[in-house]
DNA sequence: ATTTAAAAACCGACCAGTTGGTTTGTTTTG
DNA sequence: CAAAACAAACCAACTGGTCGGTTTTTAAAT
C-alpha cells in the first residue's frame, strides 16, 4: 500500500531503461525502445517523464541510490576502514558487475546531456573531502583511480585483462588498501 | 608534391570530424556537420569515406597514430625508462590535452560502433605485454590504471579536482613511476 | 604547348527511416 | 465523476546514405 500505482510505473521504466542502457547502450535507449521493453506506449512513458532529460536524470539519479545504498551496506561490515576500501569493496561485489554497469549508465547520461551528471559530480567531490580527512590521502587518491581506470577500460571495452583478471586487480587494491589501513593502526600504537 | 589533394582532403575531414567529436560530443558528429565544418558537401566527405564507420575508424586511427608518435618522442629522450614512465608522461603534455582528447574520439567510436575500438584494443594489450617485460610489473600496472581513471573523470566531467590539480596528479604519478626505476637500480648494483 | 579524354573530386537534391515530442482520445482508479 | 494513467496517431526535424550530374586534375596524344 505504500507503493503507489505511479511509483510502480516509474520504476518499471527506469528498470527498462536501465537495461537497455547496459545492454546494448546510448543508440538503442530511445523512448519508442524504452515503452516497448516495459510494455507501455511511449505515451505512458512521457506521462511519467516529461521529457528524455528527465528519464535520463531519474535512472543517475536511481544509480546513485543504489550505489549508497551499497556503500552503507558495506560501511556497516567494516566500520573503521579507510574511505577507500570500502569504496573498492562497494565495486568488488560479484553478483552484479555494479561497477561497469554505473559507468555505462554514465556514458549514456553524458552522451544525451553531461549536465545530467551533476549529481554525481558532487557524489565524487564528497568522496573526495571524506577522502581528504583519514590518513593515507596519497595513496587512497591512487588506488581510488585504478578502480575507475579499470571501469573505464572495461566500459569502452579496451581492456587488456580477462575479466577475471580484472576481478583480481580489484581484489589487489582492496588488499593495498587493507595494507594502508594497517600501517595507519602501527603507526597509532 | 609528396602530398596529393585526395589526402590533404582526407586530413581536412579528419580534423574536422575530430574536432567535433572533441568539442561538441557525439550528438554533433554526423555527416553534414563534419562536412560544414570543413567547407565541403557531404558528397564530398562521402567520396573519401564510403560511410560514417570508415571515418570513425580513420579518426581513431589516426588518434592512435598520434599517440604512437607521441610515446617515440618521449621514449628517445628516455631510452632506459620503465615502460609506464615514458606513457605517463606521454599524457602529461600541457600543450594539447591529449589524454581527455583522445578519451573522448574513443568515446564517439563507442557510441557509433564499439568494434572501432579494436585497434585501441590491441595497442593495450601490447602494452600490456611490454610492461610485463620489465620489473615492478603491479605497481606500473597499478600507476597505468590511474592514469585511465583520471581521464576518465576529465571524460565524464565527473572529476573532484581542478584541472591544475589534474596536472599535478599526473605529475605525482611520474614521479612514483621513476621511483620504481630507481628501486630498480638500487637492487641492481 | 595544346588538345583531349578519362579519372578523381566534389556538389546538392533527394530518400526512407528514426527521433523526441505533441495532441487527442480512451481507460482505469480512487 | 474527476483525475490520473495510459494509448495511439501524428508531426517536424534530423539522420545516414544514394545518385545523377558538374567541376577539377591528371596524363597521355598530338
Amino acid at each position: 500500500m505504500t507503493e503507489s500505482k505511479a511509483d510502480t510505473s516509474r520504476k518499471r521504466i527506469l528498470d527498462a531503461a536501465t537495461e537497455i542502457a547496459i545492454e546494448q547502450g546510448p543508440k538503442v535507449l530511445t523512448l519508442d525502445n524504452v515503452a516497448k521493453r516495459c510494455g507501455m506506449s511511449k505515451g505512458g512513458v512521457m506521462h511519467h517523464f516529461k521529457n528524455k532529460d528527465a528519464l535520463l536524470a531519474g535512472m543517475v539519479e536511481s544509480m546513485i541510490g543504489m550505489m549508497k545504498t551499497e556503500l552503507c551496506e558495506v560501511e556497516k561490515a567494516h566500520t573503521d576502514a579507510l574511505p577507500v576500501t570500502n569504496l573498492l569493496r562497494t565495486r568488488q561485489r560479484a553478483h552484479e558487475k555494479l561497477a561497469v554497469h554505473q559507468a555505462k549508465i554514465l556514458l549514456v547520461a553524458a552522451v544525451e546531456n553531461p549536465s545530467l551528471l551533476s549529481p554525481m559530480l558532487e557524489m565524487m567531490q564528497s568522496k573526495r573531502e571524506e577522502i581528504e580527512q583519514h590518513d593515507a590521502v596519497d595513496e587512497s587518491t591512487l588506488l581510488w583511480l585504478a578502480a575507475d581506470g579499470l571501469s573505464f577500460q572495461e566500459l569502452m571495452d579496451i581492456s587488456p585483462f580477462t575479466a577475471e583478471e580484472r576481478i583480481a586487480l580489484r581484489g589487489k587494491l582492496i588488499n593495498k588498501a587493507i595494507a594502508l589501513e594497517e600501517a595507519r593502526n602501527e603507526h597509532q600504537d
